[in-house]
DNA sequence: AATGATTAAGATAATGATTATCATTTTAAC
DNA sequence: GTTAAAATGATAATCATTATCTTAATCATT
């Protein structure tokens, strides 16, 4: 992760949260969080500094099956098994050298049907915005 | 991927039409498609038909960054470059043999932030639900 | 320090995909 | 053919997220 720009007050507060955190958190539970520590900022605000975040490398989404999304630090990557009916979400160490992952996922009893890799960052036109704006 | 257990006539047009398609369709996509083919049905059967078939392990989602799923037939792993600005989501030939997949995400001029894999499938519970019920 | 311009923030309305609800129809079992 | 169970349609409700718009803070320049 290259350096980040500067933060706001607000920015940093988020940033500083989610590193305290070792779990994903939603926008919303980040917002109750912090008003619940007395912080005085707004739910947008919540959103627009997590999304600053995310353009500068710094903090992972990713959406739940209901619909949430859930952030995090940028971190090693990692490996979800995710429940097709209830949404259930466990995340699981992941080796890239040892792929026993697989039976590691199976042997939490999860019948497994798909799975998915994406990578995720700027694509070429939002770079350039991001570069020069 | 296993027998599949009995579809009713709207379930069985929905498989079909995702067979005849090389993308991901999203459900709405779905229902003005079929609406447009005569079909008469309701967009809640559009939903509850991907349900079931996903259930199945037939029909896999995905979520697009815009909080809009995408179905598909379950197929052989597929990789995204997903950017997270706009959100465009561009599928890549993965091959598991071959891990040169980060240099042709490069030369599509992404920049890479992050990558995440998921498994989905059945939790313990829902599979034992399933199979009873 | 004052000015003007740009960005951030707050509050809240709007959006829109998905889900829940409930009455009705279809299907399947006996 | 009657009954129970499942499926369907139509539409209201949900809820995270985004848009909007006004106000406040920041910052460079004079």
């Amino acid at each position: 992760m290259s350096a980040l720009s500067p933060l706001t007050p607000h920015q940093a507060t988020i940033f500083n949260l989610l590193k305290t955190l070792e779990s994903e958190v939603s926008a919303q539970m980040i917002y109750a969080e912090l008003r619940q520590q007395k912080h005085r900022l707004g739910l947008a605000t919540v959103y627009r500094g997590l999304k600053h975040l995310q353009l500068q490398g710094a903090v992972q989404a990713r959406l739940l099956s209901n619909g949430e999304a859930v952030y995090s630090l940028v971190s090693e990557e990692k490996l979800y098994v995710t429940c097709v009916k209830c949404g259930i979400s466990v995340p699981l160490a992941y080796c890239p050298i040892d792929e026993q992952v697989l039976p590691q996922a199976l042997s939490l009893r999860f019948k497994i049907f798909y799975h998915t890799l994406e990578f995720f960052g700027l694509c070429s036109p939002c770079l350039e915005q991001e570069t020069v704006a």
